[in-house]
This record gives structure tokens, C-alpha cells and sequence, in this order.
RNA sequence: GGUGAGAUGCCUGAGUGGCCGAAAGGAACAGUUUGCUAAACUGUCGUACGGGUAACUGUACCGCGGGUUCGAAUCCCGCUCUCACCGCCA
């Protein structure tokens, strides 16, 4: 969430920035703002209280010690006194705690300045296209027709064993899975990301603490007997994993990614958008995570969204990137840029990765933190992205490279699958 | 699942009612010094929220939440978690 600090001093910068998600945040921030005065001012009064009952207390103790217990008894009574009025500044200052925190946590993240005018999907800035949209024979059909042609997925199967939305991977369905991820693990290393696996379910604090909870509650798997969720994406151990930590400057940036099975609810979800891979229950994906420096993150935001674009040009597939539009982004992102894939038996494009920034929106709500080279405690911003989630990548590749006689697997997967041609 | 023990600062670890925001050692950082991939010495070394232009200063925090007391890291209650052993088991 957003920092009082940054409501505080950026007061017409950050309302100006919200507005781009096409809402007016100026009542909710001087609501905050009164709240935090209010807290404030209650803060003042019960410290002052506290300070003096402390002192009585320590008289009281030395008048104890030197044997004046009348004395030291004549004073009690004041503290009595003392304790009730501290009582009430201090329900005073938590409730206006409460209340600041429950208007901040209603405001997302604000957008950066370059993020662009917009409704919606539709106000998204094309960035960046690459690659042919190939013509395909005339028999070409969608990836969910192919699936069961070449026996690759079985989506029945899954139904019978878990539910719609659990797809089982078969034969070489199986082994191309297993090859992109592998291939999306080896080139995350080779960019020097440090791999990692993680716990694939997290507690509370954990959602909490990138921002699934509490307003994405329903859209996460939970197993209520053990109080866990299972992650709707590795960004959330891995970013975790630096919960209430301090860093070192001289260890930023960190980079770390790691491959997971992802859980969506996907609760409202219907239509074409859940037909064949399109939107799944569970899912695998690489995801890249960073921890940087507030002065460099946007030029290393920029470094991961051609990172992803590195990859989806070796996997010989046409995709844009889109920036996305204030009325698009999600809740805690600054910015964040879209990789989309071009299918063309579906002819629509399909969204495989999404790369953000997000300031110290998520460091905040971590209590994640770096000692600056003077000593100073700031925060860090964070930053991830997909590299990549499969199953659009796999529909376009099944529905792209389709041939009469089979679907040709991208040069750089053969070594990683072993075969060239699925038939 | 059963039984027992424990939870203190970056780590180890002392502290059983006021002198404790907390000993000591280690790590880390800065400096001094030494002709050798380091040692010795000195210093610094928790976080958060306030007040103050500032120097500085107040408050809270010893797993979490309550309670007793003028006063709690220390006593009491509840919770959570960790560890050990047994049982079960990939």
C-alpha cells in the first residue's frame, strides 16, 4: 500500500497519478489525512501520560528503596488516575489507526507518470511487435481440437479427477510442459537469476503481504483446516521470502526465480476465455522476481520486459507488448507491460506475461527495507514477471506451427523435449 | 496423533519484579596500526511512531493477545510457533 509518508508530502502528485485509474481519491485522502492527525494528536497526549506515569512509577520505587513507603503510597493514587486518561488516548489513537489503515488499504498503487491515458484493454499502448503472423492450411483449427488430435491434453480426464479448469497432460503433451519449463528455468539462470522453490501454498501474512489479501480472497484456493492458500503465482513465497527483512544496499539487486504450479479460483470466469488452455484453474509457470534500488527499478523493469521478449523470440512466436493503461493495471502495480502472443487458429492475441513495477507498494505492506550507503533505512522496490506462464504458450505453438503433418516444436525446445515434430 | 522443552537484538546467549532497550561473545561497519591474502586495538552497531528548524527528546516493542502491580523481558492466563522423543508414513 501506499505510505502515509508519500500521502503526506506528494499529496497532489499522488492524487494526480491515482486519477489515471479513473477515480478520485481526493476525499478518501483527506479522510486519511485527518485520521493520521487525529492519530497524532492522540499519540502526543498519551505519550506525555505515559512519560509522567513512568516517572511517578520510578519515584515511587526509589522512595521504596529508601524507606518512605508512606510517601511512595501517597503517590499511587495519581497513577491510578493517570492510567484511566492513558486508556482513553490510547483507544482514541487505535482507532484512528484502524481508520487510516482502513482507507489506505483501499487505494492501489499509483500509476507512474508514463503510464498512459484509458478505460481499458482498449486504451493499451502497443509498445512493441515482433514476428510474422503465419498463414495457416486451410484445415487449421484451435489448440483444443489439437490437444485431442494428437492425444496431448486431456481436459475429460481432469474433469473426472478434479474439476473443469485441471487439465492432464499427456505423452508428449506431458513432455513439452516439462521442456518449457526447464528451457524457462535454464535461461532465468543464465540471466543471473538465482532459482529457488518454493512452498506452493503460504500463509496469511504472506498474502497479505503482496497484496492478495485482503481484497483477492476469493480468487485463491484456501485449505481451511491448516489456514493456507495455494499461490495463484510464485510471486508470492518468493517476494515473501523478504518479508520483514532489512537489506543491505550492496546486496541489491536481488534476483530470484523459480517454477511453480499456480492456483486461480477464477471465480466469474466464462465463455471463450476459459475454452481449451486459455483460463485454467491450475497452471505452471516461471516467474522472475527483483528487488532494486528505487533509482534503478524502472531501468531494470525495462531490462526484464526485453528479457521476456528474448525468450518469445527464440520460442519463434508473434507477440506485442502493450503498455497498459491506468484503467487496465492492476491493483499494485505502477506499471506493468504485457507480453501477448498472437494465436492464429484463435485469431486473437493471448496474454503470457505480465511485467511490473511496484515501487514500494508491496515493500511497504512486507516491511521489506534496505540500510542506504548512509546508513538510511528505505524502502526497496519490487518487481516481477512472468518468464513465462505456459498454457498460452503451448495454445500458440500447437495452434501456430500446425502443419498437415503435425505440429513442428520450436528449434530451441527440440533439446529439452527431444523431438522435433509432434505427429 | 502422544509426551516434554522452549520462544530475548543479525547470530550465540545472560537476565525471575524497579539500577534492562536489555550483559557477554561473535558477525558486520568505520578508523588506527603492522611489509604481507590476516591479526591487534578503538569506535559504531535494533525497529517503529511522535515532538523539535536543529542539537536533542518522548513513547512502544524481549513470539502474539490479555491480566496482576505504582512498576513486567521477568509473575498469571490464553494463543501461535519451534525443537526433542515416541507413534505413523512418503
Amino acid at each position: 500500500m501506499l505510505t502515509l509518508q508519500q500521502i503526506r508530502e506528494n499529496r497532489e502528485d499522488i492524487i494526480a497519478r491515482l486519477k489515471k485509474r479513473n477515480f478520485d481519491p481526493t476525499e478518501t485522502i483527506s479522510q486519511i489525512i485527518e485520521a493520521d492527525n487525529r492519530r497524532r494528536q492522540a499519540q502526543v497526549e498519551a505519550d506525555t501520560m505515559l512519560a509522567e506515569a513512568n516517572g511517578l512509577s520510578k519515584q515511587i520505587g526509589d522512595l521504596f528503596k529508601s524507606g518512605n513507603a508512606a510517601q511512595a503510597n501517597e503517590l499511587k493514587p495519581k497513577t491510578v488516575s493517570l492510567k484511566e486518561s492513558i486508556a482513553q488516548a490510547e483507544e482514541l489513537k487505535k482507532q484512528a489507526e484502524t481508520d487510516v489503515y482502513a482507507l489506505l488499504v483501499t487505494l492501489p498503487n499509483a500509476p507512474h507518470s508514463s503510464v498512459p491515458e484509458g478505460k481499458g484493454a482498449g486504451d493499451n499502448l502497443t509498445v512493441y511487435q515482433h514476428g510474422e503472423i503465419p498463414t495457416l492450411h486451410e484445415n487449421a483449427v484451435p489448440h483444443w481440437e489439437l490437444t485431442t488430435k494428437y492425444d496431448l491434453i486431456d481436459f475429460e480426464l481432469g474433469v473426472k479427477i478434479a474439476g473443469a479448469g485441471f487439465p492432464v497432460y499427456k505423452g508428449k503433451g506431458a513432455k513439452l510442459q516439462r521442456a518449457l519449463i526447464n528451457y524457462f528455468l535454464d535461461k532465468a539462470s543464465t540471466a543471473g537469476y538465482r532459482e529457488m522453490q518454493p512452498p506452493i501454498v503460504v500463509n496469511e501474512d504472506s498474502g497479505f503481504g503482496t497484496g492478495q489479501l485482503p481484497d483477492k480472497e476469493g480468487q485463491m484456493y484456501f485449505v481451511g483446516e491448516d489456514k493456507l492458500y495455494l499461490i495463484p503465482t510464485a510471486e508470492v513465497p518468493i517476494t515473501n521470502l523478504y518479508r520483514d527483512v532489512i537489506l543491505n544496499e550492496k546486496e541489491l539487486p536481488i534476483k530470484n526465480t523459480a517454477y511453480t504450479p499456480c492456483f486461480r479460483r477464477e471465480a466469474g470466469s466464462y465463455g471463450k476465455d476459459v475454452r481449451g488452455l486459455n483460463r485454467l484453474h491450475q497452471f505452471d509457470k516461471v516467474e522472475i522476481v527483483q528487488i532494486q534500488h528505487p533509482d534503478k527499478s524502472y531501468e531494470t523493469l525495462e531490462q526484464m520486459k526485453d528479457y521476456v521478449a528474448g525468450v518469445l523470440k527464440e520460442l519463434e512466436l508473434p507477440f506485442r507488448i502493450l503498455k497498459l493503461c491506468g484503467g487496465d493495471m492492476g491493483f499494485t502495480s505502477a506499471l506493468t507491460y504485457d507480453m501477448e502472443v498472437y494465436s492464429t487458429a484463435q485469431k486473437r492475441w493471448l496474454e503470457v506475461s505480465s511485467v511490473s513495477c511496484f515501487e514500494t507498494y508491496q515493500s511497504n505492506r512486507l516491511k521489506l527495507r534496505f540500510k542506504d550507503n548512509e546508513g538510511k533505512t528505505r524502502m526497496p522496490h519490487t518487481l516481477n514477471g512472468s518468464a513465462l506462464a505456459l498454457p498460452r504458450i503451448v495454445a500458440s505453438i500447437l495452434e501456430n506451427n500446425q502443419t498437415e503433418n503435425g505440429i513442428r516444436v520450436p528449434m530451441v525446445l527440440v533439446p529439452y523435449c527431444g523431438f522435433e515434430v509432434i505427429d
